[in-house]
DNA sequence: CCAAAAGTGTTTCACGTACACCCATGC
DNA sequence: GCATGGGTGTACGTGAAACACTTTTGG
């Protein structure tokens, strides 16, 4: 049962960063280890690579596994590898990013041993091994692609208002946006759908629900169009 | 057969696409294989990552063992990992790209056994592996972030007239700009200085010659300032 | 004096930005 | 009827884009 090599070969892991979006409240999901090194500490959900997998396929099998997140947007973020992030041996490790529509998974606890939480990515615990870097690296990618890709639509609702589009945008890049420019700006890229549809159960004037229309978007990128917010 | 592991381990290289700029036009540093797989065929720099050593460690080294190449613009770009990308065995490759001033380095010839050229981006010859897949991946990378942080110039020799610098950005955007606009574009940024020096041994007027001020560039980048061509 | 490239300003138009009030709804 | 947030238009200024001729130098 031993796998012998001529050379002494670094272990290969994935590890991902999962964003939620909790009212404007940007939150990692994390887990808390049971096992040394750093035990009971909160880490990243991931694991070993195995070998006949391609990465993005072991990090979305470590998600499930460990988070019982499915069918997410995932895309990978960058490649650590100091020689002594991890105390025990060399290990390289494909760090991915992930985001979610926290709604659908807001009830997400405990399912196997371990414990996961979501965390304000402002307030994070201390983090297992470099754990802290990878999320900072993964806020930055977060916050310079969001403005150039429309990517921030996976951490909303399928429906939407207007409003809590402008909240996301302004949660991750972490500045306020004039209300009427956002509106003129977003509409009049075609983008999105208005849904004859409005809010429910809100105490006041009950606000339209649009959607993102992935097909309009990608006819405009092959006409030369850039998303830009 | 002196390392054995529990698991199966996939091992895990560097690969290393190098642009360098002749005149207009981009090119890439390619090494001849002299063993199988892929005898003969032209391929990345790279290899296999010691087990002490970083992953920007690694690539360095292995540019300068297989190229000569020392010092340069290095930054990492994505992580390989298809299972089959190695016909051999599992083989995890951590790619990076790298910009050198190709007038600094052009008599660069096969110093050790292999034989290592430059061929133009646009006529590359048939590569192992997936290296075309991974000159692809570098070569949008590139023309992504050089319109956003002032990686150009690490193409260009320290002192060069505008003219070469439109020309390096018309190369890799792959489309015209307006000598007017450009010129009152980039002189307006700050971040270059004019040098009491002009070009030498040119059959009709000579240019003057400019040098990019990186202290100046990093004091304007604390105050907000963003470069964008 | 001819060829080749350097160097230089102005006008136009689109878009980003700043800004305040009325309306609809639930309680 | 009041509190809460939804929804809307205009004026201004900055910056991008289009565009052509004169000057310098070497051969």
């Amino acid at each position: 049962m031993a796998y012998s090599y001529a050379y002494p070969r670094p272990a290969v892991t994935v590890d991902c960063v999962v964003f939620g979006l909790d009212e404007d409240d940007l939150k990692a999901l994390l887990i808390q280890r049971d096992r040394p090194p750093f035990a009971d500490q909160w880490a990243l959900p991931g694991g070993f690579v195995e070998i006949d997998e391609t990465l993005e396929e072991a990090a979305r099998r470590e998600l499930r596994e460990e988070t019982g997140l499915d069918r997410v947007f995932l895309e990978q973020l960058y490649t650590f590898g100091q020689p002594d992030r991890d105390p025990r041996q060399r290990v390289i490790t494909v760090a991915y990013y992930a985001l979610v529509k926290l709604s659908d998974h807001r009830v997400r606890a405990a399912t196997d041993a371990r414990d996961t939480a979501w965390f304000s990515i402002n307030q994070l615990p201390d983090l297992a091994f470099d754990h802290a870097q990878i999320v900072e690296t993964a806020r930055q990618r977060l916050r310079g692609k969001v403005r150039y890709q429309p990517i921030g639509f996976e951490l909303l609702p399928h429906k939407f208002p207007l409003r809590d589009l402008q909240k996301m945008y302004e949660t991750i890049l972490n500045r306020p946006l004039d209300k009427r420019n956002f509106r003129k700006k977003i509409l009049s890229m075609g983008v999105l759908v208005e849904l004859d549809e409005t809010e429910r159960e809100v105490p006041h004037r009950a606000a339209r629900l649009y959607r993102f229309d992935k097909k309009s978007y990608k006819k405009l990128t092959r006409e030369g169009f850039d998303f830009e917010i």
